[in-house]
DNA sequence: CAAAAAATCCCCTGTACTGGGGATATATTT
DNA sequence: AAATATATCCCCAGTACAGGGGATTTTTTG
């Protein structure tokens, strides 16, 4: 299927030899046409702009700044512009920072020629090319306390004894631990025990997690 | 590529017509097996369980109940069964739920034999098989999040700021500080200043007061 | 009765949290 | 222009919490 307009796509990264991989990529597909290669944030912002590419293949480490910076920047000045996120970190706070900013795709860097190809044309058809394991991590973030929700009728969570449950109900209105030992009449370290094993239960790692999918619950 | 071990597939569709199709076009896969075929919630919860099967296509509206809530139960007890929504709706909250009760992948009902046979193979091979736009709602939510939320203008919560509603609302999601901070991309002192604040505005002393007091008036 | 579960107590290490001081840079409002 | 609010960052001290070992007694249950 031959293309009147090509897409235009503009580089952005500071490793000489990755750059040079990528425009090798992209010079060798027919439809696609690079328009520009940057190494550094300023020229970025400088270069890019009027160019006004479709496409944007953005490193986020980058000499002089970020490139969630300047997706941030680009996408100000060219909303229509697709800005696709060429990383090797892995890290969720980096990956949800560039979702903020703007970016339309996240990719990891040992992706390989084909998925390079395939995500930008992804890009262009309004989608949204994440590795699966991006995916998971976002859609992760959403249920970040987790799914499985109850404890009653929940044969893979153990239910709850009345003591435990005695005690997360006190948890619920905000005592903290000693409060509730005086309250119980026992001792700091019995309720530590008892807290442990709510943990483990609820299968949760924090007093305001365990009292959320409490409330959320009952 | 022969596989040993199809991949079992269970469909939870009400509307018979559909439900035909679907299973057609599974039982026409070599390598997929359809082990059954729901009507409604009951059944499902019911026959699925002890199926175990690798994939459920779960439809929304059900006779006696929502897929969402189908999905949810299932999950619990089956975490490792991969549940992919197949509706007719583009209703972003909706969707939000879907993906919070633990499903796996989202495809429109429009969605074609290829794509659906696809999205399954996706599905097992980790990925999160979505229709673009639904990933870009998806996304979307990152950019302007919380303040679509219920707590906007509650007069008790002594009004919050809008990056202190943000805040709470993540500590409501059993975020702890340093998570805030590199989701927020801002640094854990920063954190630590919102949370003095809130505390303050909230009257309040620890995070479990801040998130029971929020759950509580929202 | 014997085994299992529940409830109690103790030690210890490392990390997270609370709350007390600050400071600075933008915005917003007056 | 001045005052106020918001958002950001820093240091520090003391406490609380999370989770890893245990152990003992009572209660429940097969």
């Amino acid at each position: 299927m031959p293309m009147l307009m090509p897409i235009s796509i503009a580089i952005v990264e500071d490793d000489a030899g990755l750059a040079g991989e990528i425009s090798e990529i992209v010079s060798d597909t027919p439809d696609f046409k690079l328009v520009c290669c940057c190494r550094n944030m300023a020229g970025a912002l400088e270069t890019i702009p009027p160019l006004a590419p479709d496409v944007v293949i953005m490193d986020i480490k980058l000499p002089d700044g970020s490139g969630i910076q300047a997706t941030e920047k680009l996408k100000r000045l060219l909303p229509d512009t697709e800005v696709m996120i060429f990383t090797i970190y892995e890290n969720t706070g980096e990956i949800f920072q560039a979702i903020k900013a703007g970016a339309n795709g996240y990719l990891l860097k040992r992706a390989g020629y084909e998925e390079i190809v395939t995500a930008i044309r992804n890009l262009m058809k309004g989608e949204v090319p994440m590795t699966g394991e991006i995916a998971r991590k976002v859609m992760q973030s959403f249920r970040k306390p987790q799914l499985s929700l109850f404890l009653q009728n929940d044969p893979s969570a153990g239910k709850l004894t009345p003591r435990e449950t005695e005690i997360l109900q006190l948890l619920t209105k905000g005592f903290q631990s000693k409060e509730i030992a005086s309250n119980c009449a026992i001792s700091l370290e019995t309720v530590n025990s008892h807290l442990k094993k709510i943990y483990e239960k609820l299968r949760v790692h924090s007093r305001t997690e365990a009292v959320v999918k409490f409330l959320k619950n009952s």
